[in-house]
DNA sequence: AGCCTTTGCGCAAAGGGTTGCGCAAAGCAC
DNA sequence: GTGCTTTGCGCAACCCTTTGCGCAAAGGCT
């Protein structure tokens, strides 16, 4: 910077004045600094801004690589809404792993970002929320809300949603409706465990304990899971799975046992993806709006970067329910 | 930093070798220095490390978000190495775009991170590759090998692994087979087609151009080629799918037309995934190494962080055949 | 012509850390 | 006790950019 200044025959300020367009310079002036950036082929690096400005337009995100597919929607709608915003992405992984997330948001804060979209782990109350709470960063929480938490929020409606599909196994008949449950730390599982039971309760059924195993979330716990439903003296004759990993467990379980869906064992899930649809028989789903709770992430964010003193907001968005064919309430078409 | 040397009593000079370990310092000074940065909290911001050192412990990934779920296994790939590196990973989406992908990665390089992963979008080579020739970062390419760069790269062996599927249903009898080829601007393209020529040639067969289709490598694209194929003179009696994504157009395409796999229409694919083994068939795939690609793309940055000069590598990883039912050359069983 | 307001720009400090250079104290051999 | 080598640390410059303050020139007004 100082070689372009040199070289435009102006001080170092007015280059930078020239770069961010912070005060006025007198357009001749102007030109000479681009010729002379342009010539010396100087690379602004913002980086060093955040020194003493703190500021270099770059937010982060900070979510478990596993939870795919959700990840790829919830990705797109965060890095497209901001790029409309005039801001940079990164992204790290947590390995939904408090240790691994609290160092991995460590390192965004030193890298001195200006927001974060986190989609916390387990645990992470303890390792990466002091850290938020040190630093001075914005940031908003998606996916898991937690309701004590006095922050912005953005998730799915996922009770409400849980129940509907409950709900619509009930009608169809099923009176047994096993439950293959997410990792209870989650509050997304709390909910559609809250989801089940309310659906239960409309219907003034008595909900059989043995009926809601725990899937910890896993292929394999969807499995393991599903294992033990089958075991029951009184097997359920439908089945909810609380998120598309333990959906491949479940499925894996039942295909293995011979039990074909939805004549021998109802199915429906949570979360849709682009293969529910050509499964044999198509998979009745709950499709979160990702990209939806993502750009709305970054709104969020992006006003509380610019008043920190606005009151925190929880936003659910409602989820759509993705009728197909293995709850088994509509004859089996092509 | 200042507070922190004020508190022990030394210069902030002291205070960072402490930290770095960069030069002796007495063990009881090191102690206070210690205790004084606990006491006051202290922070350290690597990132300001960079603008005088240029260095700090972070390196970068570059890819599409989109091209799930090849991404969750390489990203756990890389984040583990890195961090068993005690590097740190932060990543950009580069939406397979390349404008979008070089403002992602000068961001990136702005941050000063100290080495590249990058699976480049098509068109790389006029936006990104001419920043990487400015910057000395040391950068490997993943997925995309360009055999004309002079660079390390990481990838799978795409023709050797495509011609042995292909060779498996011509050997199962097949002698029209359809191909759903992905977007000509990728490497891995080129040589998946190639594999599936080269098996051709080696059972002396003449292929027909009308089996050679373009699925642009999305899930559209791959019913839309499907129905090409469906509406040719004589239909092929197998079809391979060159990508995940295309996979679901074609069997999306496959399921509305009534054919039935393997009965009417054997089918195998690129890429593996955790549904195949759950359709009915199971599908017939190649699995990539792709945490493996990953650890290996860490490596070969790691050493040409520490030696400049290396001569580029690139290394082709084999892959595995989860031979299912959909090739039709079993009998289908549970 | 004298004074006030713009307009345009430079000076220098600041932000947090690294590092070459040099100095002082300590250890050692004679 | 003298002179030499280690060992341990401080000083200050430097990395790159931003920004408050202040100055000078130009233009408008009376």
């Amino acid at each position: 910077m100082t070689e372009v200044a040199h070289s435009a025959g102006v001080s170092v300020s007015t280059v930078s004045h020239v770069i961010n367009g912070t005060r006025l310079v007198a357009p001749a002036t102007r030109e000479k600094v681009q010729r002379a950036m342009l010539l010396l082929g100087y690379q602004h690096r913002p980086i060093a801004r955040s020194l003493s400005a703190g500021s270099n337009q770059t937010i982060g995100l900070a979510l478990t690589a596993a939870s795919n597919p959700y990840w790829v929607e919830l990705v797109q709608g965060i890095d497209g809404e901001a790029t409309r915003a005039g801001l940079n992405l990164i992204i790290v992984d947590t390995r939904d792993d408090a240790r691994h997330e609290s160092t991995a948001v460590a390192n965004m804060l030193a890298h001195h970002i200006e927001g974060l979209v986190i989609a916390p782990s387990d645990g992470w109350r303890d390792l990466t929320l002091p850290l938020l709470r040190d630093h001075p960063v914005p940031y908003v929480i998606v996916d898991r809300i937690d309701p004590e938490l006095r922050a912005d929020q953005v998730g799915v409606e996922n009770e409400a949603s849980t129940a509907a599909v409950i709900d619509h196994l009930i009608s169809a008949g099923h009176r047994r409706i096993g439950m293959v449950a997410g990792i209870s730390g989650l509050s997304t599982s709390a909910e559609r465990l809250r989801g089940y039971r309310l659906a239960h309760q409309h219907a003034d059924l008595v909900i059989d304990p043995a009926l809601i195993v725990d899937g910890a979330s896993t292929s394999e716990g969807g499995r393991r899971a599903t294992l033990a439903l089958l075991e029951l003296p009184v097997p359920p004759t439908a089945v909810f799975a609380g998120n598309n990993d333990m959906t491949i467990g479940v499925l894996g379980a039942l295909k293995a046992a011979g039990i074909r869906v939805p004549r021998d064992m109802a199915f429906a899930a949570f979360d849709d993806f682009a293969w529910a649809d050509l499964f044999s028989p198509g998979l009745t789903t709950v499709a979160q709006p990702s990209a939806a709770i993502g750009a709305r992430a970054v709104q969020l964010l992006l006003r509380r970067m610019t008043d920190r003193e606005a009151p925190p907001q929880t936003i659910r968005l409602p989820a759509e329910i993705m009728h197909r064919e293995s709850c088994g309430c509509t004859p089996v078409s092509v």
